[in-house]
DNA sequence: TCCATTGAATGGGTGATCCATTTAATAATC
DNA sequence: GATTATTAAATGGATCACCCATTCAATGGA
């Protein structure tokens, strides 16, 4: 990093040393007035900085997806770091769906198109420590499935309504051969292209960050108890021809009713609805 | 990992290695009627199967938030891998607010409670990846921001409210003094203020993400131009009060009129819009 | 022309070693 | 006896020197 020059220097010049007690205190409490706590600071570590610099660059600009970040070996020694430290900056910002790293000669890391399912993870994280509780997050789902609606309404395009057509004809498919777990995968993917045809991406990546994990809840229960929401398809078809006419009342009712449906469903067995057996039961499209 | 046992086995076990090839994909290909895809596989790296086995333990409740994992060196030892390769893993964990590593005897990686501003980094990489872009942020934030302002009419309490008004007062303030920048985030905190007081964290960490970004705009604009928006605690108090008496069409129209006019500021001067200046330009309560 | 071989570049992973920080136990001082 | 330095151990932070596995282009033989 830029506090190190030579490749040897044992000791590391880390942030103030914070050794020295009532006088430092003293110094920083005068120079603002109203700022009575202390806590912060958090001793920056080397891969902060890395991964620091590299988001910099990025914001800037200078770093475009696509591109190559020189190789592990050559930029550890330009950043003035062990390679260990370098990498597990890379590892981070590779987890934060920045960087891919791939091997081989003409391998090495390099900037990715963002990835939307990362913010899939954050909630399912946030599930998993306690921070949101399942209501909420179904609480959240209903009301931007309703503002998801309204703006459907509003700006779907044909190939949208299409892409709505052509899932809900594989979701037919499934249903009559029986495979309901496939069935849950189209739902999941349903309320995807539903959410694209808002043309928001952001509010596309909302939807389905928590799309992802109320459809974890329906596996779990289908597979437990292989009961299936009935009239799926036609309720689909009959939703699809309302958001075909721009009738958002209709549309938004008809999406309400169902989501309520289903919620009922899941709440016949609460055995079935374990937070741990959800997130812990992975299938093929919902890994992460 | 459990692919090793011997302490000093020269060669890792890896996932199938993908060295013979037509038999294989004829095998596999046998396998599911309908998947002519072959792309993903992707070789499990060791670092990626120590954090997906931690958020197993937490998503099966096994760990949870406050818990100290064992030592570095002795966990290292525990999984049959390298410290080096731990320490990736859990760096990804403590970037992706899971863990916190604590140095010193009495040190170590604690479980952490989940940190909701996880979400305004994502938001903030898609941005500067291109994924999405400021006009559908800017879009998403009025449309959720109204769901907010439903949802608060209904739910938010008394405790909301009187912060909210705090919250106002010390705008008011910011303003006599001349502390633009200040103003700019106490705006910051009154969203963060209304989001909570729907009582959803989930909607919360939503709008918040939404509006650090947008808070970075308004940041720069202030910053350059010294410009700033005017009868801004009046407007505030309007608002409140249209909340206050649970008057969802009265505050839904003021805030929708005074995000508007936020826009048409921001609007006057695209030059002042740089999505890198914005995204650089850090300032203390808006560090990650 | 085509296919096998080779070799270099690169990420993946290991183990030993040191540093810096933190805390508790211990010793020294008042 | 209470307070204050000192010490020692545990822990994360970081480095170095290797080695392996994968990939791909260059080479060379059939």
């Amino acid at each position: 990093m830029s506090t190190k020059s030579s490749p040897r220097a044992p000791a590391r010049p880390r942030a103030a040393a914070p050794n020295r007690r009532e006088r430092a205190i003293d110094l920083r409490a005068a120079g603002s007035a109203a700022a009575p706590t202390f806590k912060p600071i958090h001793t920056r570590r080397t891969f902060e900085e890395i991964c620091e610099r590299i988001r910099e660059q990025l914001a800037l600009g200078v770093l475009k997806p696509g591109d190559k970040l020189p190789a592990e070996r050559e930029l550890a020694q330009q950043l003035g770091v062990s390679r260990n430290v370098l990498r597990e900056a890379l590892r981070s910002l590779e987890m934060a769906g920045v960087l891919k790293l791939q091997k081989g000669v003409k391998g090495g890391a390099f900037i990715q198109q963002g990835d939307t399912r990362r913010m899939n993870e954050v909630m399912r994280d946030m599930l998993s420590l306690g921070t949101i509780s399942v209501g909420e997050l179904s609480e959240a789902r209903v009301h931007v499935l309703d503002l998801v609606v309204r703006l459907a309404c509003a700006n779907a395009r044909r190939a949208d309504l299409d892409a709505l057509e052509a899932n809900i004809a594989r979701t037919e498919l499934a249903t009559k051969e029986g495979r309901l777990l496939d069935r849950v995968e189209c739902s999941r993917e349903f309320y995807k292209l539903l959410a694209a045809s808002t043309g928001n991406k952001v509010i596309a990546m909302i939807v389905d960050s928590v799309t992802e994990i109320h459809m974890r809840f329906v596996y779990a229960k289908v597979a437990s108890s292989g009961v299936a929401m009935a009239r799926l398809a036609e309720k689909r078809r009959q939703f699809l021809a309302a958001l075909s006419d721009r009738n958002v009342t209709l549309a938004s009712r008809l999406l309400r009713a169902h989501l309520e449906s289903v919620q009922r469903m899941l709440e016949q067995d609460p055995g079935a609805m374990s937070l741990h057996v959800a997130l812990a039961d992975v299938q093929p499209g919902m890994r992460r």
